[in-house]
DNA sequence: ACCGCGATGCACT
DNA sequence: GTGCATCGCGGTG
C-alpha cells in the first residue's frame, strides 16, 4: 500500500489505524515512527464528527489523507489523520511515535524531559513536532509533513481508548507491541 | 504507584 | 454554564 496515495486513508479509520503503527511520521524533518493511534468513527459517541459537521471538525468530513489538528483542554494540539470520505467521517488520532528526527528541535519545543517523554501523548507528540491548528487541513503527502512506509510488519497489540468518558469500552486503541514510547501501556 | 487539580479554548446544552 | 480524544505538578501510599 503506497503510503502518498489517497486510497491508503480512504478507507475505514479501523483499517488504517493499525496499518499507522511503524509508519514514520515527519513535519519539517521532525519526528519518528507511530507507535499508538486510535480509531474514532462517526457513529461513536467519542467521536467529534458524532453530532455531524461543525467549523471546527469541517476537515473530519474530507477528503482522507489530510490533517485534522484541534485543541484539546484549551492548551494542547492534537493531530488526526483523516480517513474514509463519501460523507462518512472518521479519523485517526497519532498519540505517541519514537522520537528519531529533530531530537534537538523536540528538546527545545518540550523543555528538558525524559526522552520516552518527548512524543508520549497526543499533545506532547504535537508540542514536539511543531504541530499547530495552522496545519488543519493540510494534505499529509505535501510538506511539511511526510510519511514514509514501514519496512516490517509491526506486532500490534489493541486496548481501550484513553481519557475518554463515552464510549469508553471500545478496543480501537492500537499500539506497537513493548515500545517504551507508548503514552501508556496497555 | 495512584489521585487530584489547575490551566485554558471552544462546542454544545 | 458544563464538559472535554490533555498534561504536568504536587500530595499521599
Amino acid at each position: 500500500m503506497n503510503l502518498l496515495r489517497r486510497e491508503f486513508f480512504a478507507r475505514s479509520a479501523h483499517e488504517v489505524a493499525p496499518d499507522l503503527i511503524g509508519v514514520t511520521l515527519l513535519v519539517d524533518g521532525v519526528g519518528g515512527r507511530i507507535v499508538e493511534v486510535e480509531a474514532y468513527d462517526q457513529d461513536d459517541p467519542a467521536s467529534h464528527s458524532f453530532r455531524g459537521q461543525t467549523l471546527r471538525n469541517a476537515v473530519m468530513f474530507g477528503p482522507a489523507g489530510h490533517a485534522y489538528v484541534y485543541r484539546s483542554y484549551g492548551i494542547h494540539w492534537c493531530l488526526n489523520v483523516v480517513c474514509a470520505e463519501r460523507g462518512r467521517a472518521e479519523a485517526v488520532l497519532i498519540r505517541a511515535l519514537e522520537p528519531q528526527h529533530g531530537l534537538e528541535a523536540m528538546w527545545s519545543r518540550r523543555g528538558v524531559q525524559a526522552e520516552r517523554s518527548l512524543c508520549s501523548g497526543p499533545g506532547k507528540l504535537c508540542q514536539a513536532l511543531g504541530v499547530t491548528g495552522a496545519h488543519d487541513g493540510l494534505p499529509l503527502d505535501e510538506p511539511p509533513f511526510e510519511l514514509r512506509a514501514r519496512t516490517e510488519a509491526p506486532t500490534i497489540v489493541t486496548g481501550t481508548r484513553i481519557g475518554l468518558t463515552r464510549a469508553a469500552d471500545r478496543p480501537w486503541r492500537y499500539g506497537l507491541a513493548g515500545s517504551p514510547y507508548l503514552s501508556r501501556r496497555f
